[in-house]
DNA sequence: CATCACTATCTGATATGTCAACTACTTATG
DNA sequence: CATAAGTAGTTGACATATCAGATAGTGATG
């Protein structure tokens, strides 16, 4: 990892990276819950369990499995999950084989909320963020960031 | 890191990268947040207002500016600066000629951790985020995220 | 100077998220 | 099998955030 730094204003660039990140996220991230929990009536923070229920073979996930996909702990989820449930858009089901476990199954009604929802979020955030972009611009910050969400423990040390 | 750009997908792009951006801050955030906690603390929210009133002319502000200036808290500014208050880094004051408002003004031991907390800080963001990526992209997306701190949609239409 | 509209901040009720302990089940070991 | 260690998820106590008023001060109007 040997890169020659400026030394006129050695950590300037990833400061600056760093803040671009912190800013986009708090501002676009306002403007579209706002939006969201306005138009479908649930925050980006259920959104998100659903979507990643909707990508789930067979719309379902265990509650680590859930908790690995988020940024909640672990009984962050399970009160999260409690919420969406008593909603009606998620179903706390036993896992066969493992008593233990929780898988949490979309329902029907909360699949058509999904698709409700992101067809409602896509478009403010296109609008909030992409369209903010040059083409170039979301594939470089795509692949820069693309680390953080691939692997957790993903060292990047090119 | 060569992700499949699917060209039945044209929409993949910025939705990367807006994934991206959600996850770095996240994943960042948490660690910085948890050692900032250990090792000075407090956390990123105290850091983002003691930091917005080491800024400020006078080391001061009104508790309205502190709103707006904030990142991570959206409202809520009255019992944040009760607590930090409590710990004796800020202090409340009377503002000349407008009885109403309230100055938030740094106190030498608020400056003092600030300091602190500063120092402590910026090697863990370096660390957690400026390392994982090359200059390259560090420039990239500081350029491309720049717009959204440089005050640009910047109207807090709370 | 009484009153109305507006602004700045605070407060009570409530929602949300965290940590540490807890229950229930599973797996490994003798 | 007994039992101890490990895993999955929930719960209670608590910190913090949020929303809807409440409170107090300002400025304009007649």
């Amino acid at each position: 990892m040997d890169r020659d730094e400026d030394p006129s204003r050695p950590e300037a660039l990833w400061l600056d990276a760093w803040r671009g990140v912190l800013f986009a996220n708090a501002r676009v991230l306002r403007v579209a819950d706002q939006d969201l929990m306005a138009r479908v009536g649930f925050s980006v923070v259920w959104l998100d369990v659903l979507a990643q229920l909707h990508d789930a073979p067979d719309n379902r996930l265990r509650m680590q499995e859930l908790q690995d996909r988020s940024l909640f702990t672990r009984s962050g989820i399970t009160r999260l999950v409690d919420r969406i449930e008593a909603a009606g858009l998620v179903r706390r089901e036993p896992v066969a084989g493992d008593r233990r476990g929780v898988l949490v199954a979309l329902t029907p009604e909360g699949r058509r909320r999904h698709q409700e929802a992101f067809a409602v979020h896509l478009p403010v955030i296109e609008r909030e963020f992409g369209r903010r972009l040059t083409v170039d611009q979301q594939r470089a910050v795509a692949d820069a960031l693309a680390p953080f969400w691939h692997g957790e423990g993903a060292e990047a040390t090119d």
